[in-house]
This record gives C-alpha cells, sequence and structure tokens, in this order.
DNA sequence: CGCGTTTGACCAGCGC
DNA sequence: GCGCTGGTCAAACGCG
C-alpha cells in the first residue's frame, strides 16, 4: 500500500492542481525572454520552486496549458487557445531585480489589460474580491471561470489573463483584509506576505493530503491482511468442523462393519471404509459455502481412507497409514487403496449429498498453470512439497513430476512441475486443489490465488453450458500491457487456469536467485520491489487479486458472460492476444462477465489506477502489502500475460491442463 | 534411523 | 477388448 507519497497527486493531476492554485506559479523558469512569462512569474515561485516538478500535468494541459517543466516546453510556442507561459523566471536570480516591482508590474498590467479592461483602475485586490465574491472559496472556480473566458479571447490577452489567474489564486484569501488598498509599491511586502501564507496553507493542506492518502493506504493494507487472516480462519474452523464430522462419521462406519461382520461371519465383502469416510467427510466439507475446503478433501483424504486426517502427524503416518488400510483391505477395490476415489465414486455419489461431493469433485480437478522461466527445478511458493511421483509425458522429453502438499497431513494440494517440450527454460507448475491447513505467509498469495482462480475457474465451468471458461480478464483488466496471458481452458478434462508469465521481453525483470530455486517473492517477504520482483512473484498478488475479486462475481458474470458483450473494458486496457487469437471469443464472454458488475470493475479500475499512479511515482519502493505488490506486480510484470485457451490450443496441453490450486 | 527421492508397477480413463 | 496415457502408489534407495 505505501507505495509513497504522490499517490493522489498523480491519480487525481487534475483535482489537485484545482485546489492548488499555487500550482500556476510553481513552475520552473526556464525561459526569461518572453516578457509575458515573467508576467505570471509570481512570488511564491521563489518560495517552492519544485513544488510539483512530479505532478502530472499533461491531463490538465488542454485546459490550461503546458505544465511540462523542461526547457523544451518551456520554450514551446504557446497554443492557439490556451498556452500558459510556463518559462517564467521564478528562480531569485531572474527576480532579483526587481521582483517587487515586478509583481506590482505585474499585477498592475494584468489588472487593466486583460479582464478588466473596462476597468483599468480595478487593482489585483478587487481582481481577488471578484473571484472571492464570485467562487465563495473555490480557487479552481477561479481557474475555470478565467479560462473559459480566454478561450474567448486572443492569445495574448489568454496569458495575462492566465497570469492575473495564478495572482488571484494567491492573494484570494490571505489578502482579505488588505484588499481595500490600493497595491502600489508600498504594498510588496504584503504581497509577498500573503504569497507566502497562501503557500504555507497550500503545503499544509497537501501534506494533510499526503497525510489522508498514508492512512488510506495504511487501511487498504490492513484490510486487505484482516481478510486473508479471516479467510485462513475460516478455513481452519471447516477443517475443525470436518473433523469432527468425520470422527463421527468413522464411529458410526465402525459400528457399521461391526454389524456386518456380524451378519457375515465369513469374512464377506467389507464395507469400504474409504466409501463411508469419504461421503461423510465429504458431506461435511458440503455442508459449508467454502468451496476451497470441500473440494480438497478429495483425494489425499479420499485416499488415506480415514476421515480422522488431523491424526496424522506427517507424511510418514500418512504414508503407513495408507498402506496399513491398503493391507487391511487388500487390493480388491482395483488393487489400490487411493481407489475410493474412483472405485467407490458410484455409492459416493449415490450419497445424499452427492450433487454437492459431485461439485467438489469438480472443483478439485480445477487447476492453475502457471509457466515462468526459470532454470530451478522449482517454484518455492512458500509450501512444503513432496515428490511422489515422476513419468515421461508424451510428447516431451523432460519429465513430469509429481508433488504433495506436505505441510498439513492430508492436504490434497498437488501440484506438477515439468519444463516445457519447446522452452526448457520456461518451467510450468500446475496446482491442484485447495490447502485444508493454515498457509505461512509466504505461501498465502499462491494459494490465494489458485483459490480464487480454482473458484472461478468452476464456478464459470459449472454454469456456462458449452463449458467454455470465462476470463480473460486479466489480460483486459491487470495486465493490459502485457503480452503474455492468462489462459483458460475448458475443454480440458479439468478446467484450467493457466498463466503465462514467460513472454517478458526484458529479461533484466526476471532476475534469477542464487539459490538453485526459483525464488516467488510474496507480500510478506521483504525486498520485494520493482526491481528484483520476478513474473511469477508478480503473479500471486496480480492474480490473486483479480481473481479473488472476480471469484466474488463469479456467479454473477457466468450468468451473464455469454449474453453480454464485453462492453466495461477498463480504459480500453485490452490485452494483446497475439499468441492465441483463436481463444479470443472463449475470453470475451469471461471478460463481459466481469465487467458486467459495475462494482467489480469500478474497484478494479480504481484498484489498477492506484497500482499505476504509484508504481509510477514510486517504482522502487514498495511496502509490504498485497496492495502493494498489486500495485508494482502491475508494473514490473508488464509482460505477464492472462490468456484464455483451450488446451488444444497450447503445444503444452497436457501440461497446462494438469494444474491448479486453491486454498 | 528418519526423511525424502527414485522408479517400476498398477490402475483408470479414453479412444480406436 | 485392446492399447495408450496420465496419475498414483510403494518398495527401494540415497542422504544427512
Amino acid at each position: 500500500m505505501a507505495k509513497g507519497s504522490g499517490l493522489s497527486i498523480d491519480l487525481d493531476p487534475i483535482s489537485f492542481f484545482l485546489h492548488n492554485p499555487t500550482v500556476l506559479n510553481s513552475f520552473p523558469v526556464e525561459d526569461t525572454s518572453k516578457p509575458i512569462n515573467q508576467n505570471s512569474i509570481i512570488t511564491h515561485n521563489n518560495k517552492n520552486p519544485k513544488h510539483f516538478t512530479n505532478t502530472k500535468f499533461s491531463s490538465t494541459s488542454s485546459k490550461f496549458f503546458p505544465m511540462d517543466s523542461s526547457p523544451a516546453a518551456a520554450k514551446r510556442s504557446p497554443p492557439p487557445t490556451i498556452q500558459f507561459p510556463v518559462s517564467v523566471n521564478l528562480n531569485s536570480s531572474s527576480c532579483s531585480q526587481d521582483h517587487d516591482q515586478q509583481f506590482h508590474h505585474k499585477r498592475t498590467v494584468i489588472g487593466e489589460m486583460d479582464f478588466f479592461a473596462a476597468k483599468n483602475n480595478i487593482n489585483d485586490n478587487k481582481l481577488g474580491d471578484h473571484h472571492d465574491d464570485e467562487d465563495g472559496g473555490g480557487d479552481d472556480d477561479d481557474a475555470d471561470a478565467d479560462i473559459k473566458l480566454h478561450s474567448s479571447i486572443d492569445r495574448t490577452t489568454a496569458l495575462e489573463l492566465n497570469v492575473n489567474t495564478g495572482l488571484n489564486l494567491l492573494t484570494t484569501n490571505t489578502s482579505s483584509d488588505q484588499s481595500t488598498v490600493d497595491d502600489g509599491i508600498s504594498s510588496n511586502n504584503m504581497e509577498d506576505k500573503r504569497a507566502k501564507n497562501e503557500l504555507a496553507v497550500l503545503q499544509a493542506e497537501l501534506e494533510r493530503m499526503n497525510a489522508e492518502n498514508q492512512r488510506l493506504r495504511e487501511m487498504l493494507s490492513q484490510v486487505t491482511s484482516n481478510y486473508n487472516a479471516v479467510q485462513m480462519h475460516l478455513v481452519t474452523l471447516m477443517q475443525q468442523q470436518r473433523d469432527a464430522k468425520a470422527e463421527k462419521a468413522e464411529e458410526h462406519d465402525q459400528i457399521m462393519e461391526e454389524k456386518l461382520e456380524q451378519k457375515k461371519p465369513n469374512g464377506g465383502v467389507i464395507v469400504p471404509r474409504q466409501f463411508m469416510d469419504l461421503g461423510l467427510a465429504g458431506s461435511g466439507a458440503a455442508d459449508t459455502d467454502e468451496p476451497s475446503l470441500s473440494s480438497s478433501e478429495g483425494r489425499s483424504h479420499d485416499r488415506s481412507g480415514s476421515p480422522n486426517n488431523n491424526a496424522e502427524v506427517g507424511s510418514k503416518e500418512f504414508r503407513l497409514r495408507k498402506r496399513g488400510n491398503s493391507e487391511e483391505e487388500g487390493r480388491g477395490s482395483g488393487g489400490r487403496e487411493d481407489s475410493p476415489d474412483q472405485g467407490y465414486k458410484v455409492p459416493r455419489f449415490n450419497s445424499p449429498k452427492n450433487v454437492d461431493q459431485a461439485d467438489q469433485a469438480t472443483m478439485r480437478k480445477a487447476r492453475v498453470s502457471v509457466r515462468a522461466r526459470s532454470e530451478a527445478p522449482m517454484i518455492t511458493d512458500g509450501c512444503q512439497w513432496r515428490k511422489y511421483g515422476q513419468k515421461m509425458a508424451k510428447g516431451n522429453p523432460c519429465p513430469r513430476a509429481y508433488y504433495r502438499c506436505t505441510m498439513a497431513a492430508g492436504c490434497p494440494v498437488r501440484k506438477q512441475v515439468q519444463r516445457c517440450a519447446e522452452d526448457r527454460t520456461i518451467l510450468i507448475t500446475t496446482y491442484e486443489g485447495n490447502h485444508n491447513h493454515p498457509l505461512p505467509p509466504a505461501a498465502m498469495a499462491m494459494a490465494s490465488t489458485t483459490s480464487s482462480a480454482a473458484r472461478m475457474l468452476l464456478s464459470g465451468s459449472m454454469s456456462s453450458a458449452d463449458g467454455l471458461m470465462n476470463s480473460n480478464f486479466l489480460t483486459r483488466t491487470l495486465l493490459p500491457c502485457s503480452s503474455s496471458m492468462a489462459t483458460i481452458s475448458a475443454s480440458a478434462p479439468f478446467p484450467t487456469v493457466t498463466l503465462d508469465l514467460t513472454q517478458t521481453p526484458n529479461p533484466l525483470q526476471l532476475p534469477r536467485p542464487p539459490l538453485g530455486q526459483f525464488q516467488v517473492p510474496f507480500p510478506n517477504q521483504p525486498h520485494n520491489n520493482l526491481a528484483n520482483a520476478s513474473p511469477a512473484s508478480l503473479l500471486p498478488q496480480i492474480f490473486g487479486q483479480a481473481l479473488y475479486n472476480q471469484s466474488k462475481f463469479s456467479g454473477l458474470q457466468m450468468s451473464q458472460d455469454l449474453d453480454q458483450p464485453s462492453h466495461h473494458q477498463l480504459g480500453g486496457q485490452q490485452l494483446q492476444q497475439g499468441q492465441q487469437n483463436s481463444l479470443a471469443d472463449t475470453v470475451t464472454a469471461a471478460t463481459a462477465a466481469i465487467a458486467a458488475d459495475p462494482n467489480f470493475t469500478a474497484a478494479l479500475a480504481a484498484a489498477i489506477t492506484s497500482i499505476i499512479g504509484s508504481s509510477q511515482s514510486h517504482p522502487t519502493n514498495v511496502p509490504n502489502n498485497n496492495a502493494t505488490n498489486l500495485t508494482s506486480a502491475t508494473n514490473s510484470s508488464g509482460n505477464a500475460t492472462a490468456t484464455t485457451s483451450n488446451s488444444n490450443s497450447n503445444g503444452n496441453n497436457k501440461i497446462t491442463n494438469s494444474s491448479f490450486a486453491a486454498n
């Protein structure tokens, strides 16, 4: 969040300008050869020569004048309409001859020449009073009025009027009690004092605005962290609830088994514990509306054959216990202890809550794939993984490694890591499943990203008739400048979101970590700035936030995406989908869905705006918070892409569709 | 000895 | 029904 001061200025240069009339006077003096410009010089320039050097006035230039501080801009000939003399001798040296006299002279000229030609005797004070009476305290209104007036007169007059505007701004308030006196040479000191006072007031206001801006950033950061904490807490609570239900289910299962054994002393068909456990465990998860956990129950817990997953302390115990189950059950069910997920699919879905379980199964299969350039064998995403398999995938000389999350017993999250066949420098990491345990801060970003992506993806897939997935909104919104893409694939067996971070024209933005692994900085990690942030590191912030936001509207969007065109494109920010144009149509629906929600669109637009603005203002100073990271990510990862495509369109179909992670 | 990795085998799904 | 492929298991192995 703390993107440094100046955010408000950058984001809203117009308003800032309007509320800070002194800006007009604070332009750097570049050219002293222009008398008119000298006339425009105001005493406050000396007081704060660099006051707005960083502000963006280009947006207001059409209305006022070029605000460029560059010499070229200063020497630029004024436009036919409203060209404010930028090149003014504001420095003390240029004004050293007789600043007071000049000031006085200017004011006199202004008052007589332009506005009130019919009232040559009107002095500056009257002019200031005029504005005061007119706008009732709104200096910006004065400026607007002056400008409008200027637009109808010739350029010379306009320039002088502009100068006059600046004077008015300076003298409007502070000199009210002194306005009755004609501005003779004796009033120069008073003018200076008034200018100083005005400047001080404006500076104080600016400081106040900056402080407020800072507070808002801090609030946003806090809200973000609170959300994450609440989310994790919810996950924990749900896990506990599920475990409690699972225990009850297990007890019930044991009772049933005993009854069956009593009825079948010959050791007939043993009731598959997995089935009972899974069904009940799944039901427990299904009771909640939280999809993240429910889906995660799928494989690991199912495979474990025991609902009491918390009893498992480590992966080893988990594995041993599974072995024990397999021994107990043998390989009767297809020869695999993990078969319940499949072997008992029919009875499982015949359960009263089969619908929820089916949804959960679908959810579980949602995948998020990340493509990033890295020579490291695997990206560091904050979680602990255990490799449980490796296979040679067809069409790729590089083996595919299978990892399972070991941060908690029975965590169903798995990921596949494989290098791209076409470009082995590209590391493809695919996440699947939802973590059923609290995550460390370093892992929350990626987890939330994948979870949100999965939720979004599944919400879309479930509601869409043709199976087309929503989304490439990332491309059009968060990553407008990116050439890479976030791809959503619905044609694949599993809905998959693929984020391609490999298409970075500037390799310098992808510094390689000294260590063996490809580091993925996360919000809570220090030194996460634009300079060293990699596209992969930016993913969690960008993608996660966007997906999270979208996930909240996923239902809405899916109900609308197919019906509405993508009309709410944010500021014309569109993705260049040169690689996967065939997917554009598919993505359009998703984009429209996202954009269909005005709240989301507005929020997203605001976030992007703030991000861009802050990034530009403080490219290297990025605080540790999601918003900040998102900002920095947007800038530095401008090449990251969000694309929507089906698996077939990608040469790495199988890989791309292989994973998904969620919280 | 504990832990993680390797690797051959097994299974399910899918297409022909 | 058969073969291919992806995904997973689990014994074997290696490392600290």
